[in-house]
DNA sequence: AAACAGGCCTAAA
DNA sequence: TTTAGGCCTGTT
């Protein structure tokens, strides 16, 4: 079955799609400035890349499942929406090889399970200079404050509802980032963007580099970016598929429910997307 | 009211 | 190389 994409009225309407949730996809902590609207979780708003823009998704009355976005054009959904949301990639074809590659036995089906769980999440493709200083807002964080400090961040150093550019943030200082009530993570942050504003990080050669390593070393060389992270500014900015972010959530799932041979390495390069759906796993079920 | 939240830094072994 | 405290803030 191929992917339709039909444009009316507002928006855009795609059918044809499988593993894909729009509640799972916002609702799995990689996205910040999304909320469910009208107290449907699967009908999102939020803005990215400075657009604003809601996904919705239901059964028609045919029985087709249909992915909603309103507020856009079938041209942008193709140059802007259809990578944002992953939505070229065979994730059908994904489950099935990361599934395989875990080891015949209890953790294959433990893995199986997750995945069942987790089936529709999919890997955003997010603003990178944006993910980077979210996720280092998010340490040692909760996910309602991580929300409100980015909202008061696009607010007060944005333009028209955009994430701040490095140099906005840069002209903000440590003060003003710390005025936003990011406390200890202010300085940390303000060395992201002059970092970034300054040319000694270049965010789009980290994008198309593939040794991994080097891009996770590059980003570790920002103060506040660690490990965790690093993993997850490279996963949901940089299409980083092979970022593992190992958190409290994983650590507990590792250690609770798989074998002490099971390798999450042997995920390779997809291993993200298994993070994933171990973790909504561990976090919802 | 003490503990905790999808970590990281620094100091010390 | 690993480990223990401490950190801003807002909630529970």
């Amino acid at each position: 079955m191929s992917i339709t994409v039909k444009e009316r009225a507002g928006g855009v309407t795609v059918t044809g799609l499988t593993h894909f949730s729009v509640e799972k996809t916002f609702d799995c902590g990689q996205a910040f400035r999304f909320d469910p609207i009208g107290g449907e979780k699967n009908r999102v708003r939020g803005i990215a890349f400075g657009r604003e823009v809601t996904f919705s998704d239901n059964f028609g009355a045919d029985g087709e499942y249909a992915l909603t976005i309103e507020n856009t054009t079938a041209d942008e959904y193709e140059s802007v929406w259809k990578k944002y949301l992953a939505l070229d990639e065979d994730y059908g074809k994904i489950n099935e090889e990361l599934i395989s590659s875990v080891p015949e036995g209890a953790d294959r089906e433990e893995f199986r399970f997750a995945v069942r769980c987790g089936d529709g999440i999919r890997i955003l493709q997010q603003d990178k200079f944006e993910t980077l200083v979210s996720f280092i807002v998010s340490q040692n964080n909760n996910i309602p404050r991580i929300k409100k400090i980015i909202a008061a961040m696009c607010e007060k150093y944005g333009r028209n509802g955009a994430f701040p550019t490095p140099e906005a943030l840069c002209e903000a200082r440590e003060e003003g980032l710390f005025a936003l009530r990011t406390g200890f993570r202010a300085a940390y942050i303000f060395d992201a963007a002059k970092k970034v504003a300054g040319g000694e990080i270049d965010l789009d050669a980290i994008e198309k580099c593939a040794d991994y390593e080097k891009c996770a070393a590059e980003l570790k060389s920002i103060k506040g970016v660690g490990p965790k992270v690093s993993a997850c500014a490279l996963l949901f900015g940089f299409g980083k598929t092979e970022a593992f972010p190992v958190d409290v959530w994983m650590k507990k799932a590792l250690a609770e429910r798989y074998s002490e041979e099971f390798d999450p390495a042997r995920f390779g390069r997809y291993a993200g997307i298994a993070q994933q759906y171990i973790f909504y796993r561990e976090r919802y079920k």
